[in-house]
DNA sequence: CGTAGGTCATGCAAAAATGTATGAATACTG
DNA sequence: CAGTATTCATACATTTTTGCATGACCTACG
């Protein structure tokens, strides 16, 4: 039923989709922009529906085309999965796992870990996706992930590895400038350092702290990075790991007893994977350094 | 990063992998032998890794290639799924919606169903996937899927029809020849239709009932239909669904009060595909339909 | 308002993939 | 045990696909 439609066609439709442009589909998939081009009027041929309204200035999906975008994104995580595995085939620990984490620890933490992990099995290839968005283990679109929520499919295999504590933090040197905040109130007096949209998780968790509003701050950003950037720079009072300041000398902890967020942290991966020795023991280094960073669950 | 592998090649590998030979692979794909025969030569250099080992009688595939088939599989689950999805673009009640069901469901309770629903929708399409198996609502192997067991996975939409009552069955021919068991120890006497290996479900089911077990079949088969077929031709005594064996006036039920075994029916679908009216209409079809058939939850 | 940089579409040549035909080796079968 | 029907591999012709060069068009910008 399936098999008039090469599967290339879908590659090039998805590349499409990425780049906005025959084009830039071209460049990134390596061919020229007129192969795209009868590519994709083959598949719209093929599957007899309108893909995109072509313009001067690109191409621009068509409802039809959205509505098949996940299933060609599904191939192609399926296909990067069969790569990675087939990376691990061979002698000794071989082969490619991909992480996924959201910025920060996959910033400030990972990077020791994997660094030592790579140390012991030189062979071993890291993808790292920074995202906070969950990426779909069952779809392979990841092979681990490092989250803040337990995961709740089922065929997953998950560990908690301990929690991570949030609180506000300030560099010793702004608060000499600026004076240090006696009483949570003062906070309005500061710069603070937020969010802009944030994540459904960030505007709930805000809510149990009147102080700290969107309307009072003075930078916003949804970038954690950014935020963890502009603390460290004295650009003013804002949030970050507690574990994180501790290492740095020059952060000063403010509020600890009225500001504090626990998150719980989970590293998983498909159950199929455990039978896959370069991800499982990828794993297990993951859930092992981040136990040592991490408090206690 | 997988943007130098045609996911041709994972067609073809697909194909050779079903079929165990090039040849077959090629008439299945619809092109010529030495072409697959490429194929995998250039995935088997593009992934560095050893896929077959060729023989005159075929290919065999290597433990490698063993662990790469789910994804290929996942590739074309998610290819069919994009069709479909394509094939209900356009205005009107018009797609394709892929079902799947166990045999008997599928052969004895939903072609009316089904019959009726394409009346009333011409442009409807409907495929019918007939296997024990359950396939991956996730992976978009079916669309819509009916099963005796309650669907774990989240983001499935799945509604409960009711319930199905199995029961010890033959015909009134057969029993007036070989003589009606009084009691439940008389089985032993009698030409017993039973399953052969069984699934999991059933042979838990079975050690409910010491008199219908394994050693005493005179015939045993673990397709459903066939023991539907032979209750029907009279061979002699077997289990089917009591709502079907009502409809034939030449089936009598046995030891009703002993023998039953009751299950539940659910209807499950992506919840994505709420929004697809063809997926939708066609859900509402079959649980409205099945509801019918089977005895209230 | 003209230039620069981007887009897509088209004609033609080159390259690559495919198909056909054939050979060699194996497995089944009467 | 010979004959038939498989299989895969190879050589060569053909078709298909792709790339290149170009033109037409739009947008942005000085």
């Amino acid at each position: 039923m399936t098999y008039d439609i090469g599967w290339d066609l879908y590659r090039s439709f998805l590349g499409v989709l990425r780049e906005g442009s025959l084009s830039g589909a071209a460049r990134r998939l390596g061919v020229a922009q007129p192969t795209i081009g009868r590519h994709i009027a083959a598949l719209e041929e093929a599957l007899g529906v309108a893909l995109f309204t072509r313009s001067q200035s690109g191409l621009l999906p068509t409802d039809a085309a959205s509505r098949l975008v996940h299933y060609a994104e599904s191939m192609e995580a399926a296909a990067a999965a069969l790569e990675r595995v087939a990376s691990s085939q061979g002698p000794g620990m071989r082969g490619t796992v991909r992480v996924t984490a959201s910025d920060v620890i996959g910033v400030e933490v990972l990077p020791a870990i994997i660094a030592g992990l790579r140390e012991q099995h030189p062979d071993l290839r890291v993808e790292l996706a920074l995202t906070n968005k969950i990426q779909d283990l069952l779809r392979r679109e990841a092979d681990i992930a490092v989250r803040m929520t337990r995961p709740r499919q089922v065929s997953l295999v998950a560990r908690r590895v301990g929690t991570i504590e949030l609180g506000l933090h300030a560099t010793r040197r702004y608060l000499e400038r600026q004076g240090t905040p006696r009483q949570t109130g003062d906070l309005a007096r500061h710069a603070l350092i937020g969010f802009d949209e944030g994540t459904a998780f960030v505007r709930e968790a805000a809510k149990s702290f009147p102080d700290f509003q969107r309307d009072a701050f003075a930078i916003s950003t949804d970038s954690d990075l950014a935020q963890l950037a502009l603390i460290r720079a004295g650009a003013g009072i804002g949030i970050c790991q507690v574990g994180l300041a501790k290492r740095d000398a020059a952060l000063v902890r403010l509020f600890p007893d009225q500001f504090s967020l626990k998150m719980e942290i989970w590293v998983s991966m498909h159950e199929d994977l455990r039978n896959s020795p370069c991800c499982r023991i990828t794993f297990d280094a993951l859930a092992e350094g981040l136990r040592f960073h991490t408090d206690p669950p």
